[in-house]
DNA sequence: ATAATGCCTATAGTTACTATAGAGTCAAGG
DNA sequence: CCTTGACTCTATAGTAACTATAGGCATTAT
């Protein structure tokens, strides 16, 4: 048989298994999301079992778009097995919430970003162009600026 | 009749019209998609008629999502109103395919997230938490990490 | 006269990373 | 033994589109 495999493995190990890069992981653990690591005496980190785990469920919450923050409640909460799940569900429907806001709102964009790109179907001068004479919002009846400055990240 | 109505306005004014924040006119200066405006005496910005205008369509813009690079893309266009307007429906469709793009990565994580949450309907303890089970990846046969890390910004 | 606005600049914070610079550690090859 | 390359470390800055804060004039209202 082969060498027997040692529990512990350095950050580069531990992001391939993951799929996260090694950078990813120093910032997780400088958020908080991942202890600090037992060091080796060069001062390389090294982890453990648990330690796969752990980062791969920050993963699986990253990957279903939840915020860092919540995934440290998510993370307290679930070394707190006595309790009640409540509180995850609610976190969970909070999410689920948030997501069907953006939802919607993209929904929106794009149907009057299509509806607007259907004025300028064809080539033509850009004095004529329907697109742009739509977002000067001469044509725009629903969307005056008037509902207030609701400031959305890029996409 | 009253006093005849200047056209000049300070950037307080401005905001109000086009209805963004103060702070956002002379952010939007600062990346070069307002010029900078002419100044009183005292050093207040003064805005006119074309400042509103622009504005506008940039708050239109943004309003559908559009990133900063290409509201300057689309006012340099508008400014040229000889040239054709492929351009424009060029970065539209962009745009729009983008959206989709979202919508469809949006969708697919609100499903699962809702698949997970029914495994946890009611209260109980965290410890036999279908959901956080579900997050650490025991039950997520389609969501392996191994898909690579397509990190995405918080919601 | 003074207080409340409004305006100015400059800087830092937000989110979840990514990129860069400069340097130490380790295994293998020449 | 030395070098090359891969890996690790820290610290800092950059990303997008703002928001918030601090500190300081100018104007307006009381």
């Amino acid at each position: 048989m082969g060498k027997a495999r040692n529990d512990l493995i350095k950050i580069g190990e531990l992001a391939q298994l993951v799929g996260v890069q090694v950078v990813t992981i120093r910032y997780y653990e400088k958020e908080g999301l991942l202890d600090k690591p037992q060091r080796t005496p060069n001062g390389y980190r090294t982890y453990r079992r648990g330690d796969v785990e752990r980062l791969r469920f920050i993963r699986h919450c990253r990957d279903h778009g939840m915020a860092i923050e919540d995934i440290k409640t998510l993370l307290k909460l679930r070394e707190a097995p006595e309790r009640d799940c409540m509180e995850v569900n609610t976190l969970v429907d909070e999410h689920i919430k948030k997501l069907e806001e953006q939802l919607a709102s993209l929904q929106a964009l794009k149907s009057r970003l299509v509806e607007l790109r259907g004025k300028c179907p064809h080539s033509g001068a850009i004095a004529n162009c329907g697109i742009l004479r739509g977002l000067d919002g001469a044509h725009c009846r629903a969307w005056r600026a008037e509902e207030g400055p609701k400031n959305q990240p890029a996409p």
